[in-house]
DNA sequence: TAGCTTGTTCTGAAAGAGTGAACGATCGTT
DNA sequence: AACGATCGTTCACTCTTTCAGAACAAGCTA
């Protein structure tokens, strides 16, 4: 996508002051007048105008985000196939394992969590449906990139690189490279506290008809919660279980 | 909420058009133009702004709602300390009737589904997740206004009236105060038809520790899905049961 | 009470959103 | 194959409208 020839820089300013007050928990006028370049009437004109329909909830000189960003963030996740595909599936893992367990997909470089659900002991962690997180450090988004022609893959690290996130997080491109030939063979990856520390997952990618990665499933897990022996025996063959439903139901219905 | 006094043009239109194209479930720009009063290289404009963020998605000249609102969208729901309360059981409620089970809130006089939950042989709807709906002509609606004051009510049907959806909708006000003192006693409401023909729907309130209403479940199923009996017999049980597993969660933990 | 915040209102002035025409591309039709 | 229609995109000018800044009310803290 080229960059707009003519943006609208008031769209601009409402989207970054709606991500603002996301990522602050909800936020008075003033407060996001300092992070915004803007002063503090036109923040709250802006505010005001969301207000009207609910794209923002005014509680006491505090603004949250509003609900009306449920509809659309909904609506958008159901036009995706693989949702509905995936859904059922994805609980009942949860259901299974008593993990949490997550469904991404790519969107412009980048992985989009698309669906999560929690088992009775999942780990709290600071993902949320609609996150985006690099590709490159957790199991999910390995999963996806394995099963993704070399030269797309070359792009996206060429865009977003390898940065790093924790001290395990591979950062060599053709380490890297290998790892994903690795993962091409087992169909599925594993992640070694790659993006969190303490936190480690197993997931598989869900391919089309050629082959191909439309998403990736995982279970995550803290280091400690289960030993080695199930997690690298029982988890794998439940993710790549789980992934090849989904794909059925993708690809044939 | 007042009505703003400045408010920001821009962001009304913008969220004009974004709303269109969810209406429209994708559309162009010369159809977006037509809808809304603005020239199409305005809308061009606003388009690839939103664009740039991933809050739309441009697929051959045709622009989809974009992952981004999934973001804000799913992060407000979880703001809302009953969603947390009530996922789990919701998704058991499903399971185990393997009907369609929705979960409301009300917000500014009207329903919006906040989470949805399908079994195995749910029916499908017009609703999803962020929908906004009347109270007045759904179960949901109905035992979610049983549980507030009579003001309340009120001021809730003097701003939204209680327009008739289908034939067997209650218009009536003081028909409808009725119904609210029947529902107060049963603590559980029922559908007839009222706001969708051949769809009946059995729901009950999840009240605070002042038993005002929060949200309410409901369970929703064809007329001629399943019989009087279990309609009448089994669902009400059911259905006041996980809203009173949902009630406990949600005050006392 | 004074002094700091906060959110809100208002008007002028500078910014920029929108108009409308023109271009190139892609249709389906003649 | 050439046409006409319709699409998305670009551009420069103009007038709408956003924004800054000051002023005010209300709520704190000291």
């Amino acid at each position: 996508m080229a960059e707009p020839k003519h943006p609208v820089r008031t769209v601009d300013r409402t989207l970054e002051i709606v991500e603002i007050i996301q990522e602050l928990d909800g936020a008075g006028v003033s407060e996001i007048a300092d992070r915004v370049d803007i002063g503090k009437s036109a923040v709250h004109n802006h505010l005001q105008t969301l207000a009207e329909r609910d794209y923002v909830d005014k509680v006491d000189d505090e603004y949250h985000i509003g609900l009306s960003f449920l509809s659309l963030g909904a609506y958008a996740r159901n036009q995706t196939p693989i949702h509905d595909a995936a859904r059922a599936e994805v609980d009942k893992l949860a259901d299974e394992t008593d993990e949490l367990v997550n469904l991404l997909v790519e969107q412009n470089g980048k992985g989009v969590y698309l669906y999560q659900a929690k088992g009775d002991n999942a780990v709290e962690l600071d993902t949320y449906e609609g996150k985006d997180v690099h590709l490159h450090s957790t199991a999910l988004g390995k999963a996806l990139l394995a099963f993704r022609p070399t030269e797309e893959v070359d792009e996206i690290i060429d865009e977003h690189g390898l940065p790093a996130q924790t001290a395990h997080t591979i950062t060599d491109r053709e380490e890297f490279q290998a790892e994903l030939a690795e993962i091409r063979e087992n169909r599925y990856a594993v992640d070694h506290e790659e993006r969190i520390h303490g936190l480690r997952c197993v997931a598989a990618p869900i391919t089309d008809n050629e082959d191909r990665s439309v998403a990736a499933v995982s279970v995550a897990c803290p280091v400690h919660q289960l030993d080695d022996e199930r997690f690298y025996d029982e988890l794998p063959d439940r993710v790549r279980g789980a992934a090849n439903v989904i794909e059925l139901e993708y690809n044939y219905s």
